[in-house]
DNA sequence: CGTGAAAATCTCAGAGA
DNA sequence: TCTCTGAGATTTTCACG
């Protein structure tokens, strides 16, 4: 079936989380198969669905962009037709690292990373808020960012 | 230097935070130079801090973990005696897949992917709350979840 | 799922701009 | 300092058992 992960596809998911690029050889050894085997199992991840894509993570301190911060937007009234250009919009933003669509008074929080507090500012005064339709902005900035490697089903 | 880039130097970057599997001569044909220095190029991205890692993204939904949510940690007192631990046991749970450390009131959100309500409120409830540094809890759901690949320095 | 061999790629030393 | 060429080493990939 399209979902069933034996122990090997967990391994090989988790693998593939913390190194996109291990060799396929490596792969196949680390999870005690043979690479053949490893290079169909990693196909078919792919082709169900669990994989979406291998990407390189960039340090945007490294990229000159030190100062992350949480972007919360209130967008009245909050239809498709207002909604979906803001969403091409925030996603267009250079600053965008990612747009959280969510429930409650708080409609969408934006990711992004700027150079500074003054950009971060301008920004917002200048590219934000001219926009009619956000009512309402609240900015929390991030101190520190962390991610973990994602595991089978929990619990 | 350390931080200089050029122009063929964020075209890897991009393609790389598109495909980090990219083969090294198609990379290099794409950019415009030899697979050596195409090489050489993403060594030295590593080398200097700009290219973190290499990572498969799975797809949380496929795994069996559809609904994902934000949730605002209070911790009192703020000192970090009691958010280094905090900082790890979140870290540590199987639900999590990223946790920003913030400023202003809500001091931690937490990103989490699960199979449905009853189990985050069940997480909530037996494994968040009962901890006593922890002194308000909010939950918001995430309807949807957009990344975008991290440009260069911006404006 | 594994074996084995062909095809493709990776990688480095050396040379050149 | 940066890049390219060329070729040997390694890996990827597939047909078949």
């Amino acid at each position: 079936m399209t979902a069933e992960l034996d122990s090997i596809d967990r391994k090989i998911l988790d693998l593939l989380q913390k190194d996109a690029r291990l060799p396929n050889k490596d792969l196949a050894e680390r999870v005690g198969v043979a690479p053949s085997t490893a290079l169909e199992r990693v196909r078919s991840l792919r082709r169900r669905g669990l994989i979406t894509a291998f990407r390189a993570e960039v340090d945007t301190q490294a990229l000159g962009r030190p100062l992350e911060a949480l972007l919360a937007l209130r967008v009245r009234p909050h239809t498709s037709q207002l909604v979906d250009p803001l969403r091409a919009f925030v996603l267009g933003l250079p600053e965008t690292i990612a747009l959280f669509h969510v429930a409650g008074p708080q409609d969408f929080l934006v990711h992004v990373a700027v150079p500074d507090a003054d950009h971060l500012h301008r920004m917002i005064l200048e590219r934000i808020l001219v926009r009619p339709e956000i009512v309402h902005l609240e900015t929390t900035l991030i101190f520190r960012t962390e991610r973990r490697t994602v595991q089978g089903p929990v619990g």
